[in-house]
DNA sequence: ACTCATTTGTTGCATATGCAACATAGGAGA
DNA sequence: TCTCCTATGTTGCATATGCAACAAATGAGT
């Protein structure tokens, strides 16, 4: 009985080289691009698009939601949210309040603070986002956004702010 | 004199549709790929992808190359470079060497063990990166990587092995 | 040769992070 | 109801990280 067959454990697959292209340059871009839209928050004192990001998906939920429910689209670890809100909570942006059907858990809603903080970061973000990415066209930011869902296998189509 | 003629202080410049969307799923599969191999090469009780990259480019340079010159290419800052760099001479991975045309750098190289971990971490890392990319094919990488250079404004095209 | 700004790399300290263990509540099945 | 397995969050601890300050060497200008 020869397992061999099967494929699972033959020799070494090694990604052809566009793969690996595409690897590379995946990592390089998403890095650098994402620290210059945060470095504009950092010059401008504004907290991590993290923050952001937590804000905007309460916002768009429109109603205090479940760290549970926050936590999949966020791509964050239980414990990562968990001590994230902590901070944000100790800032006054957000707040937990009870939750009626499961005594466990709680929801999480802005504060006013809050609600006004996701606006004055998006005033650096936006910008930010626009100065990062004008090397490509509309055309081709559609064809990247394409290709990128379907090598991720989902379709991430939700903007930050629209 | 009316400083919104010159477009520096005008309205938020807010990012197309189009431009968004390609930033959201950048950030997201970027992230979720990359996590992908993490996980491959934690499993295997294996470093992380950054000391592969550090063994790489030290290999790919064919001699002792000084930190400052893997920095950049890297897209790490000095600091973290010297932290990691100390905690690979502590695993025997590399070693520092005196630079005699420069007494305050030094000359990086990895080890026999170096070497021999680099090999053992592609043995795990080429068929993860590969099982993490299969949902795209050659001709969508290359235009995958096409854009994402274009992006990125640089042509990052130096495969992690090849 | 002397001065001083720059380059190169490291480190002290406060903060953030990952992991595993934990606490508590919910829910399924006897 | 009782038991036990799962789901939901949190936390203790060791480690990693970012930032700013630092040390040492170089090199340019005088």
């Amino acid at each position: 009985m020869r397992l061999q067959q099967t494929q699972l454990k033959g020799p070494t697959r090694i990604p052809s080289d566009p793969l690996q292209r595409a690897w590379i340059a995946l990592g390089r871009v998403s890095q650098s691009i994402r620290e210059e839209v945060s470095q504009a928050l950092r010059n401008a004192k504004l907290p991590d698009i993290t923050w952001y990001t937590v804000l905007w998906e309460l916002e768009r939920a429109g109603q205090p939601t479940r760290p549970k429910d926050l936590a999949i689209p966020l791509f964050i670890l239980p414990y990562q949210l968990s001590r994230l809100v902590d901070r944000m909570e100790e800032e006054g942006l957000v707040k937990r309040i009870a939750c009626p059907e499961d005594k466990r858990g709680h929801l999480l809603e802005p504060t006013p603070e809050g609600y006004a903080m996701r606006k004055r970061m998006w005033n650096v973000y936006a910008p930010a986002m626009d100065d990062a990415m004008k090397r490509i066209g509309d055309a081709e930011a559609l064809q990247l956004a394409q290709l990128l869902n379907k090598l991720g296998g989902l379709d991430y189509s939700m903007p930050p702010k629209p």
